[in-house]
DNA sequence: GCCGTTTTCGGCCCGACTGTTTTCAGTCG
């Protein structure tokens, strides 16, 4: 059973999804995903909450606590119920598509009234798209191309997967002579328990080289996008690695910048900007005079925000931003803080303890850090749910990545 | 719709790349 968070979390990115199809108000529609993100990671269950308490939820107000509400009371709320009357379910699956966002998937179903991945595919096969503005030749390829992509099942892949990989790339291109500093980012640096795709970060002094190498690579099944500063190819394991070469002496916003997440990314920017800054992968620049202030490291990025550096495994705007304002991040484990391996089973799936029972016990016994090796991981972090249990979830992820390397 | 070191209105992250619309909108991360 889904905690209440993930469920108001997902009713809300709906409503923001369709608000975005129908041509809402594209500040509404950030202010309902920011929404639906600041309440799967509020630590608190949100059907445990008043009016007053919902307001307290960053990002939440007046109106959307009352749509919270109502969406706890009833399972829906009437602003959702009257979008989906007017957007298909299709339309909105459609967006997975890659290359089509809300703009035109909404001319599809406008225009030639598309409503299903399935219909669009057999109006590309009927020649239907021809003429239609914005669609040539070339985008109806992608579009059959992303068509494939999500029917295969199973996009995404655990860590260990993504991690072989990445490492393969940087062991290619990291003997090339352009080559001053090279690591993965994104979600892999972030340690998430699955990886869509990799994105691997290059400091070089020319950045062509390391770009005909990176497309030349022996897996590379296609050339996705290529332009001067970024590359993206698909393997041939069907696995999509994005490329960014940049200056060595950018080395520290860059790297901030492409582990992101990206509603880490937004907050973080949000804070320059209310400092008279501007933050991007170039570095961090008085946002009036335009001159650089900071790009070498990490650490001088976040200080110059009024931040300690945040461990990318917390970066996921889950409320470590304001832990790090209150001096309150967590401490996290290492490896060599593993002292031992100790796997059991809870009710979750053959056990007989519910998970609560066995942290308790494992609490009890004085035990600073465990990880719970059960067969169902992904079940077990659903039940991750307390504000205690952030810090302890994000062990677990760290404890499973040590195990996926060894 | 939310929010405030520019606080009750005005702004809301930033840049790369693609395809097509001859100058830019849409999408992505």
């Amino acid at each position: 059973m889904p905690r209440s968070n993930e469920v108001v979390q997902a009713l809300l990115q709906e409503y923001a999804d369709l608000l975005a199809i129908s041509g809402g108000d594209p500040f509404r529609v950030r202010t309902y995903e920011k929404a639906a993100r600041s309440i799967g990671g509020y630590h608190a269950e949100v059907s445990s909450l008043d009016q007053k308490g919902l307001e307290a939820i960053p990002s939440v107000g007046k109106s959307t606590a009352g749509k919270v509400e109502e969406a706890l009371r009833t399972g829906t709320f009437a602003a959702l119920e009257d979008l989906r009357a007017a957007v298909p379910s299709g339309v909105r699956q459609m967006m997975a598509i890659s290359g089509l966002g809300p703009k035109k998937a909404m001319l599809l179903y406008r225009d030639l009234g598309i409503s299903s991945v399935e219909e669009l595919a057999a109006a590309i096969d009927a020649g239907r798209l021809k003429g239609l503005r914005g669609f040539g030749d070339r985008t109806e390829e992608n579009i059959l191309r992303g068509i494939a992509l999500v029917q295969e099942s199973g996009a995404r892949v655990q860590i260990n997967v993504a991690m072989e990989l990445a490492e393969d790339v940087i062991g290619r291109l990291g003997g090339l002579k352009e080559t001053r500093q090279i690591a993965y980012a994104g979600s892999l640096r972030r340690m998430a328990e699955t990886i869509g795709d990799v994105d691997i970060l290059v400091a070089a002094t020319k950045p062509a080289p390391v770009m005909e190498a990176f497309a030349s690579l022996p897996n590379v099944e296609r050339v996705i996008a290529r332009g001067e500063t970024k590359t993206s190819i698909r393997t041939i394991q069907g696995l999509q690695v994005d490329l960014r070469v940049v200056t060595p002496d950018v080395w520290g916003a860059a790297l901030q910048y492409f582990t992101g997440s990206k509603a880490h990314n937004i907050r973080t920017r949000e804070i320059a900007v209310r400092k008279g800054l501007k933050l991007s992968e170039y570095g961090l620049f008085d946002a009036k005079s335009g001159e650089l202030i900071v790009a070498r490291t990490e650490e001088e990025v976040y200080e110059r925000l009024g931040l300690p550096w945040i461990a990318p495994t917390l970066r996921e705007d889950r409320g470590e931003i304001e832990a790090a304002l209150r001096g309150e991040l967590p401490t996290l484990v290492q490896e060599k803080d593993i002292k031992g391996d100790l796997h059991t089973h809870t009710n979750l799936t053959d056990g007989l303890a519910p998970l609560e029972e066995m942290i308790a016990a494992a609490r009890g016994r004085g035990y600073a850090y465990y990880a719970v090796t059960d067969h169902a991981p992904n079940l077990y972090m659903q039940r991750m749910t307390d504000a205690k249990m952030l810090t302890q979830r994000k062990r677990v992820r760290q404890l499973c990545s040590c195990t996926a390397r060894s």
